[in-house]
DNA sequence: GCTGAAAGCGGAGCGCTGTTCCGTTTTGTC
DNA sequence: GACAAAACGGAACAGCGCTCCGCTTTCAGC
């Protein structure tokens, strides 16, 4: 993927020199959220990239669009899975399963991602939609598919699915006996034709 | 300095009037849960009941002891459901699924009730602990009564099978469309054995 | 009744958040 | 080099949980 908009000598809409490095800066430093998870303090991730407060308000009005910023590469790969996955997997079903399971590794291994996506109340709207936006119409197409198939009964509209599956990677990193891997397995299961 | 010398000043077993009498307050000004749900600031909660904060602490040293304080009849009266749906419904399997259904209108109807019973980080262990002293029991008898009529599979610890339900029960509030009772069927569906 | 020690109370205060606001600095252009 | 616009930095404000300690209430023993 390229590296954010610009190669060579074209600033893509006239940003000044120092913005655009201060949003590489700050991007670098949003790698906290790897270890602190995504909840960590907007002042420490102004003081690792070296930068003030409002810097990091102007180039990212919510926390979230800074997570969609840090991870976005990660979520689109996930999306750009869902297809080659149809393709070559034994079966829409497998596909499915294999797909929800790769969604199911990105977000247990990001602390607190799962949570934060749920977006209830907490200021995380843009990365809900995020999330939405891409993996969506992914997951729908691999659904679509597997009742084609008659493989899964119809009736279960993408986004619930998602929407279940992130919940169950809810608080994995505060439990290390849960695993939900195994409830993923379990509501797949359920979709089931037979 | 206290000077310890007097007779048996007797330590009463019960606590003085004033305290009993706040307690009851607080319980009842507890009640801005239902509405502005589990999270409604501390002092809120201080102010409806008229008293300060250090009294609120004295009673319940953390917000998670209140809520379960609030919550604790009805999540008894949930467990005590679980061995009568058991002796009256058509099979094990059929009443577990009408407790899960219990479980979850419980879950769903209080704001923000199944993300604070995950306490990850939140501060809410002891109400993660209550819900799982109290329910994780009933839910084995009805795991175990369903695997020996072999309805479903073996396999699934039953606290794994609470806290996926409850995961499934976040954020009902913040998205109207979503509607975990579809998934919680699902997930019992998965376990069905076939 | 009184009385005084212990139990309980109240809320100011501390430390931590997110977010805004505006005087100062940097940048790019003429 | 000058100058306006863009960007910066961090002090300041607001809201939170929680603690701490001087003051008030209770109640057994007289």
């Amino acid at each position: 993927m390229p590296t954010a908009g610009q190669s060579g000598k074209t600033p893509p809409r006239g940003k000044r020199a120092d913005a655009q490095r201060n949003e590489q800066v700050l991007l670098a430093a949003a790698a906290v959220f790897v270890n602190s998870g995504v909840d960590a303090p907007i002042r420490r991730i102004a003081a690792e990239a070296g930068v003030g407060m409002g810097t990091i308000y102007r180039h990212f009005p919510t926390r979230s669009d800074l997570v969609v910023a840090f991870y976005r590469h990660q979520v689109d790969a996930c999306a750009q899975a869902g297809p080659t996955l149809l393709a070559e997997a034994d079966s829409p079903f497998a596909a499915l399963r294999a797909w929800v399971d790769l969604f199911v590794d990105f977000l247990v291994t990001k602390h607190g991602l799962a949570k934060a996506m749920q977006s209830d109340g907490g200021g995380f709207d843009a990365l809900h939609a995020y999330f939405l936006d891409r993996l969506v119409p992914v997951c729908a197409r691999l659904l679509d598919a597997a009742v084609e198939a008659g493989e899964i009964e119809p009736g279960t509209p993408p986004q619930e699915l998602m929407r279940g599956v992130g919940n169950l990677c809810i608080g994995r990193n505060s439990d290390p006996d849960y695993d939900p891997r195994r409830l993923v397995a379990l509501l797949l299961r359920g979709l089931r034709a037979g």
